[in-house]
DNA sequence: CGGGTTTGACCGGCGC
DNA sequence: GCGCCGGTCAAACCCG
């Protein structure tokens, strides 16, 4: 596991930059402020203030360390999260795992979606996805082969995503705790789909529901939803494609804790390149902290765009290298 | 009336 | 070729 070495838990917050510029100790008149007259001004004239201002720094500045430490916890539970989940998927792995990433033997899309432009909007797409239901011992002889279209190969880890560019069909596995008594197999991700279809599969008593983004007129993407056969309080969302618009609603889609639920759901769009943490764990406690603190935190606003921004550059960042 | 959902038909791939 | 099966279509239906 990475964990250690792929993040820098120290992110580049604003805060942190007037950390730096303004040691504990401000000079209180002789600040170097010859750029802004009035400020300069502001500063002269109300010594009170200044010291007010100080304070109020040391308090953000105060707060600011505490985030951050807040953030280590949480980034330390999601590891060992991350590390039980790895685990988990390992062990329930069939045998036959194929860490193969064939291309999407799709059949030809139907006229309608032909006429929709393959554009590369966002070139370079991060998807990860998981290994979902596909693992039945007792059905020998089986025919899952037609799903092995999903890659199953990378984790939600951070490592750098095969995305190897020129791969149409992006395949990305969320698992969701249903809600109790959730008839319609719907997942709240901020984009707006269509349902188009509904099937019941061989290997699974639940059906399993086909949606459409409908979000942008011609969006390629595709998605559907069953619940997971050996875990019915679990829905498997599985997305295919990459959206040919911008995200639903930035401020509000980027970081989501679902309160009372059992996974804590951090997903930022940046700059096309999307990107997903899931877990679902019932056995450890330490999910819900998590939780806790992710509620807490996003409950400001600004503090979550600018977390979203930093993390999101930050793994761009590390992602890159 | 306009949008979405339901639901059986249909289609194409695949294995026998 | 035939049947199975997952995916999609589209007419009917539903609902504000």
């Amino acid at each position: 596991m990475d964990c250690s070495s792929f993040l820098d838990i120290s992110l580049n917050l604003n805060t942190n930059t007037l950390d730096r510029s303004f040691p504990e100790k401000l000079p209180k008149k002789e600040v170097k402020v010859s750029t802004s007259a009035d400020l300069k001004r502001k500063w002269m004239v109300k010594d009170e203030s200044a010291s007010e201002l100080r304070e109020e720094l040391n308090r953000v500045n105060s707060e600011n360390k505490k985030l951050t430490e807040m953030l280590a916890t949480v980034y330390e539970n999601y590891c060992a999260l991350q590390h039980h989940l790895e685990k988990l998927q390992s062990r329930r792995q069939s045998p036959e795992t194929d860490q193969i990433e064939q291309p999407t033997k799709r059949r030809k899309q139907d006229s309608d979606e032909s006429l929709s432009l393959p554009n590369g909007l966002s070139s370079g797409r991060n998807e990860n996805s998981s290994s979902n239901e596909a693992h039945h011992h007792h059905h020998h002889h089986h025919h899952h082969q037609k799903q092995q279209y999903e890659q199953k190969n990378q984790l939600i880890s951070c490592k750098r995503p095969v995305t190897d560019s020129f791969n149409k069909a992006q395949v990305s596995t969320v698992y969701v705790p249903a809600v109790s008594s959730d008839t319609s197999l719907t997942v709240k991700d901020g984009y707006q789909w269509r349902k188009y279809g509904q099937k019941v599969t061989r290997d699974n008593p639940s059906p399993r529901a086909y949606f459409r983004c409908s979000f942008a007129p011609s969006c390629p993407v595709k998605k559907k939803v069953q619940r997971s056969a050996e875990d019915p309080s679990i829905l498997v969302a599985t997305y295919e494609g990459t959206h040919n618009h911008l995200g639903p609603n930035a401020s509000e889609g980027d970081a989501t804790s679902q309160v009372g639920s059992r996974t804590v759901t951090l997903d930022m769009v940046h700059g096309g390149h999307s990107l997903a943490l899931e877990k679902n764990e019932r056995e450890t406690m330490q999910d819900v902290l998590v939780q806790q603190m992710a509620s807490s935190l996003t409950k400001d606003s600004k503090f979550t765009a600018a977390l979203a921004a930093a993390i999101s550059g930050r793994l761009m960042e590390q992602s890159r290298t």
